[in-house]
RNA sequence: GGCGAGGUAGCUCAGCUGGUUAGAGCGCAUGAUUCAUAAUCAUGAGGUCGGCGGUUCAAUCCCGCCUCUCGCUACCA
């Protein structure tokens, strides 16, 4: 591995219209701290680079709900997000904001070094107008009636109720939110990055060039590649975010991935106004990417096909993204409130930062999703921790308090155990430099523990407490050994567990010394006084861990409460408009599925008139088997439709529960095919 | 459906380019021990390495098919 003089890590940038998460801190922010702190242990001249995500049209529908500005929002979780990461110990060089000034210039200048150099190609669309508010709208903007579900207040990119993706140009009924007139398709004019001219680049750069990187991380950009790239907007009819720094443009902003991940250059700028280009535009620095697997497309395809196309930087050497994290078995989800917030979990554990950090470590997603239980979070603390580390330190503390009030005694002699015993230091430290070095945090993690191991081990076959009565100058080298082991513990744990590594330091009254002495035995010369044990860890009780479980249990039901509510009524209509609709009653004759679908039923309908075929989404609740003879209502002057290829003549009623699942509307007793519903 | 990732002991995971009796931590059982937050130490039980075929002298590791989980994507009148 080439040795790099310069480190520019950097992390994903969380958007702000929420706290953070345990899912965030597993798949990015610890890790990235874990390997920031080795690298600065080890001198390397690294800087370490965080920031809020804060443009965007979620930000300005929150705003919108909450009748506040989209900056006040920002302004809200940026601090939140802000104080919860430092408080944790996420040691950010900088952790800013892409509503900052510098930024702004940075994105808007980026932009315009590619529009100069003529690295976009300009595409008129046609899109939603809203002619009230005198502003073309994102999809969010724009409600109307699902074409699917019925839902009324679908919004344009999905609806909310059913789970289908939409574009904006399928609703019924369009209506805008901003001032609730309807909208008229209008031409716009944009900039798309030709994402396909890079693929011969982007090919080679890693599909060739970085076989070594995750395999989730290497398969999903292969995917992309062999899928074949497009081209991709780069501005947005927006009024919130970076302004595009061109005439005819106004009324425009750089779409929010486009901004973003310029963030994570004004953020170095911003912290190093005069030096910032040693870390982007230099070949011996290494830039790495801490994300989770969600991003993967826009760190390793999308963003340095940006800077590629800028031509001046230096391209990421790599992207450790992490799969997802789980919460007591269920996908963790800011809007069904489903997760461990950072903030609350400081409040509740206070001084329990390296539990959550020791946790979330041992169980990180690195090559698969991984699921978090308060239960694993207690025994890893109580089993773990408490029982192997904490109590390894409090063992070597508590003897040399007894028998030597707390000074470090005198080596007589070492006998060849001890020598293999303080030999063992410096493999156990290789062993996690290379973990480390290869972002492999959960093994370097365990690996340390097993110096506490290694302690708790010693002592059990020494047995000072024994000898103690016959002789203590044997005493006195053994508890010296097991002072060096947790004094080299103390420094090991260090990236993993900064804030006990902290307090163990304090305990042993430890100097500041050098990673690269992980490995001596003189760590603590004896006559060193050493301060007053206390516990490095305390005991999680059941009675802690069952209030986080109520608390999700509660969040539970209250979401089951929620998750189905009645929609309103639809406005009036005469009864000429609903006698326009034929309803027939018929039964089907055939049923097959669509091959190539998940959902999609082929069936084939005598409704009383004619014969025909009817392609439903039904395939997930239903066999053909189970179909065939059934009576079902038929909407038979529906307008035909192609769905894959096969013409459908008329839509098959159901009714779909609160949990998605789906019933027919079945005549309760066996009528003639064509009776009419009404 | 397409693509990607994953399916290894009760749980969480290793297993690097195929090679002797498949590993670790936690949990469990038994024994030892008492300096320590009943914390530790030793020993042990426990796996048809998702299923079926194939390549090979030899496959958890390579190839094909199937199946389950997760993600991206298509589809839902």
């Amino acid at each position: 591995m080439k040795e790099f003089k310069r480190h520019l890590v950097t992390t994903a940038l969380p958007y702000a219209n929420g706290p953070v998460h345990i899912g965030h801190l597993a798949g990015v922010y610890v890790p990235a701290d874990i390997y920031v702190r080795y690298l600065r242990l080890r001198g390397r001249d690294v800087v370490f680079i965080g920031g809020s995500d804060e443009h965007g049209v979620p930000i300005t529908i929150k705003a919108r709900q909450a009748g506040v500005s989209p900056q006040e929002i920002v302004d809200r979780y940026h601090a939140l997000i802000k104080d919860s990461f430092e408080r944790f110990g996420i040691s950010f060089d900088i952790y800013s904001r892409t509503t900052s000034k510098i930024h702004h210039q940075t994105a808007s200048n980026f932009f315009k070094t590619l529009y100069d150099n003529g690295k976009f190609v300009e595409k008129e669309t046609e899109q939603y107008y809203d002619a009230e508010a005198h502003q073309f709208l994102a999809d969010r903007y724009i409600t109307g009636t699902c074409p699917h579900c019925g839902n009324e207040r679908a919004y344009g990119d999905q609806c909310e109720q059913c789970g289908t993706s939409l574009n904006a140009t399928d609703l019924i009924n369009p209506k805008s939110t901003l001032s609730g007139s309807v909208p008229v398709l209008r031409a716009t004019k944009h900039w798309y990055l030709p994402l396909d001219q890079y693929e011969p680049f982007l090919r080679d750069w890693i599909l060739e060039g970085h076989k070594e990187w995750k395999s989730n991380v290497y398969g999903q950009c292969k995917s992309w590649l062999d899928l074949g790239l497009q081209p991709r907007a780069v501005t947005r009819d927006l009024d919130w975010g970076v302004p595009v720094p061109i005439k005819g443009a106004e009324g425009k902003v750089l779409y929010v991935w486009f901004d973003a991940p310029i963030g994570y250059i004004s953020n170095t700028k911003e912290l190093l106004p005069d030096t910032w280009e040693d870390y982007w535009k230099s070949d011996d620095c290494s830039m790495v990417h801490f994300i989770g697997k969600d991003n993967i497309v826009f760190h390793c395809i999308i963003f340095p096909a940006m800077l590629k196309a800028e031509g001046s930087f230096i391209l990421p050497q790599n992207v450790p993204a992490n799969e997802f994290l789980n919460l007591e078995n269920d996908k963790i989800s800011t809007s069904r409130n489903w997760a461990v917030w950072l903030h609350e979990y400081l409040d509740d554990f206070p001084g329990k930062e390296d539990v959550l950090r020791y946790t979330l470590t041992a169980n990180a997603p690195e090559t698969k999703d991984n699921n978090f239980t308060w239960k694993d979070f207690q025994d890893r603390n109580n089993n773990e921790l408490v029982a192997i580390y904490g109590n390894f330190v409090n063992r070597a503390l508590v003897l040399t308090q007894k028998y030597f009030d707390g000074i470090v005694p005198k080596i007589a002699d070492l006998t060849d155990y001890d020598k293999e015993t303080l030999a063992e230091i410096a493999l156990i430290r290789a062993n996690v430099e290379n973990s480390l070095e290869n972002f492999r945090f959960r093994e370097g993690l365990k690996e340390t523990m097993n110096l506490a191991r290694l302690g708790n081990k010693y002592l059990a076959d020494t047995e000072p407490w024994k000898l103690i009565k016959t002789d203590e100058a044997r005493v006195k080298t053994i508890l010296n050994v097991a002072l060096q082991l947790a004094a080299n513990m103390a420094l090991l744990s260090e990236p993993f567990l900064p804030f006990s590594s902290a307090r163990l330091k304090e305990m042993l009254h430890l100097p500041e010394i050098a990673w690269e002495c992980i490995g001596n035995s003189d760590l603590l010369t004896s006559g060193h006084m050493l301060g007053e044990p206390f516990l490095l860890f305390e005991k999680i009780e059941d009675e802690d861990i069952e209030k986080q479980l109520k608390r999700l249990a509660d969040t539970k039901v209250a979401n089951e409460k929620n998750s189905f509510k009645a929609s309103p009524a639809k406005s009036d209509i005469s009864y000429d408009e609903f006698s326009t609709m034929d309803i027939r009653v018929g039964t089907v004759l055939e049923a097959a599925k669509v091959p190539k679908t998940d959902k999609l039923m082929k069936l084939l309908i005598d409704t009383g008139i004619d014969k025909r075929t009817i392609v439903s989404g039904i395939a997930a609740y239903f066999t053909p088997e189970e179909l065939v003879g059934k009576q079902v209502c038929v909407l038979v002057n529906l307008a035909p439709r192609k769905l894959k290829g096969i013409d459908s003549q008329g839509m098959i009623l159901l009714a779909e529960d609160a949990d998605g699942k789906l019933v027919f509307v079945t005549p309760d007793q066996a009528v003639m095919n064509g009776v009419v519903v009404k």
